[in-house]
RNA sequence: CGGAGCGUGGCGCAGUCUGGCAGCGCACUAGACUGGGGGUCUAGGGGUCGCCGGUUCGAAUCCGGCCGCUCCGACCA
């Protein structure tokens, strides 16, 4: 991608409404922009970086058997008004009416219209068992949005739905999403804690929050020192064997936000206490049959009795995530992607194209890592080199190509580090063999 | 919803108290100089001062109402 033809407006200066490091970073490097409290346009580099992130978590729930299917954003009042969630919801549901005078909601979550999808199509215990999911804009009348996409009213959601024929199924669906949040989270390039949690509107006995630990949390946390030398999982996990181990090693230890919290419990603990702030960016629930019995969720069981299934859910926050991941890894000059969920692998930078040189080593560049299946995004503008860095750095993308009229001439170009900082020359050929090109 | 604050050009702000030509920095346009960390100079363009009403010879400024945004609190991925 051509800078000078792409679509970046970033800003020098910090814009007033924004109080937390992601909510500025993301304003001024134009990855979105306010529409109305809580609501965001995304522009182009902010919607690449919540594509990546967004195709993540498609590639984990898939690999953990989980199936796409994408519901509506609108739903009837009716399915909620079954469930008794209509009245319970509040005014935190944004309740529409159509030209008929139907009410209508747009979507705070999708329980009830995954199980009405179920209910209508799965009729037998041998269907069972079922892991569904979408990913999908929600929208909760905050009382008070705040801090960006981070806690907007409008947010992408990737929610899961489990569908057992008892318990012990379940749990099995639980921890499968459980392990696959692990992966998921440490895809990004994040540490995310599994918390013990509350079960919150969406009801249930058994739950967990994934947490980010930062300054900028929303919630009080704690958690046993050991999770942060925990052995983090590999990729080669078997869906189909037993996880119980492997989540037991994540839940035996202390760790939970804000009302979970046990006083005992952390003094207990002494110095193997860590308390700090954190977000949450997932959250797992097993609820049994709290909307399969009342929406009629049953299949006929073995011995030909109707059973209600046994559910669970699986939010993960997408656009949430976009501002976690920003708040745990930036500097003073601005964003430090991840590699798994940077906008572009790639700055090229030209410090001069006035000069036939640079301008011409750089296009060879440019589309030889391009060829190599690198996504560059190349700063081919007639602005000075301090603009050039400065705003490179504030994009952060991981690696930067930098071409100038000197080492045009030798034939060698500068890589630099974001992360680091460390600044290297090399001869060209020796920086494309850096990147396979 | 309670408490606090803000709304003046694209962004950041001054001016409001004490009514009298709408300003500054950045950004933008043109030219010159410059050229490895958000340059310098010159000349420009751009604003119904959030909206409605009132007071006044005269309102960004005073008064009333409304709207929007931000922060703190209770609620949430």
């Amino acid at each position: 991608m051509r800078l000078s033809r792409y679509f970046l407006p970033t800003l020098k200066e910090n814009p007033n409404e924004a109080q937390i490091v992601s909510h500025r970073l993301m304003l001024r490097t134009g990855m979105i922009r306010q529409s109305s409290a809580g609501i965001y346009t995304w522009l182009p580099l902010g919607l690449r970086v919540l594509r990546r992130i967004e195709q993540i978590v498609r590639e984990e729930q898939d690999a953990a058997g989980c199936h796409e299917l994408l519901m509506p954003t609108i739903q009837p009042a009716e399915l909620w008004k079954e469930s008794g969630r209509y009245d319970a919801y509040g005014p935190e549901m944004l309740r529409i009416l159509d030209r008929h005078q139907r009410e209508m909601l747009y979507g705070p979550t999708n329980e009830e219209l995954i199980t009405e999808i179920f209910r209508g199509t799965v009729k037998s215990y041998r269907q069972l068992p079922k892991l569904l999911y979408h990913i999908q804009w929600k929208f909760r009348d905050e009382i008070r949005p705040r801090f960006g996409v981070m806690r907007g009213r409008e947010f992408l959601m990737k929610d899961s739905y489990s569908f057992d024929l008892d318990q012990a199924g379940a749990i099995r669906a639980y921890n499968t999403m459980f392990v696959c949040y692990l992966r998921t989270f440490q895809r990004m390039g994040l540490t995310a804690i599994p918390m013990r949690a509350e079960t919150g509107p969406i009801g249930g006995n058994l739950s967990h929050e994934f947490v980010i630990v930062a300054d900028t949390g929303e919630s009080e946390i704690a958690y046993h020192r050991d999770f942060e030398k925990i052995d983090w999982i590999g990729s080669d996990i078997d869906f189909e064997g037993d996880l119980q181990p492997l989540v037991d090693q994540f839940t035996t230890k202390y760790a939970a936000t804000d009302e979970q919290r046990d006083a005992a419990a952390e003094a207990a603990l002494g110095e193997d206490l860590v308390t700090g702030r954190g977000i949450e960016v997932g959250h797992i629930f097993y609820f049994g049959t709290k909307y399969s019995k009342p929406l009629g969720a049953t299949v006929t069981g073995p011995d030909g009795e109707p059973v209600a299934v046994e559910m669970g859910s699986y939010g993960i926050g997408v656009s949430r995530l976009v501002a976690a991941v920003i708040e745990a890894s930036h500097d003073d000059a601005g964003i430090i992607w991840p590699d798994s969920v940077a906008p572009f692998a790639v700055g090229l930078i030209n410090l001069k194209p006035d000069d036939a040189a640079s301008s011409e080593l750089c296009e060879r560049l440019y589309t030889a890592l391009t060829a190599a299946g690198h996504e560059v995004l190349y700063d081919d503008r007639a602005e000075r080199p301090g603009v050039k860095f400065s705003e490179m750095d504030l994009i952060g993308l991981p690696q930067q190509v930098i071409v100038g009229p000197r080492g045009a001439k030798a034939g060698t170009v500068e890589l630099k580090v974001r992360r680091s900082g460390e600044r290297e020359e090399l001869p060209v050929e020796a920086a494309l063999a850096r990147f396979g090109a």
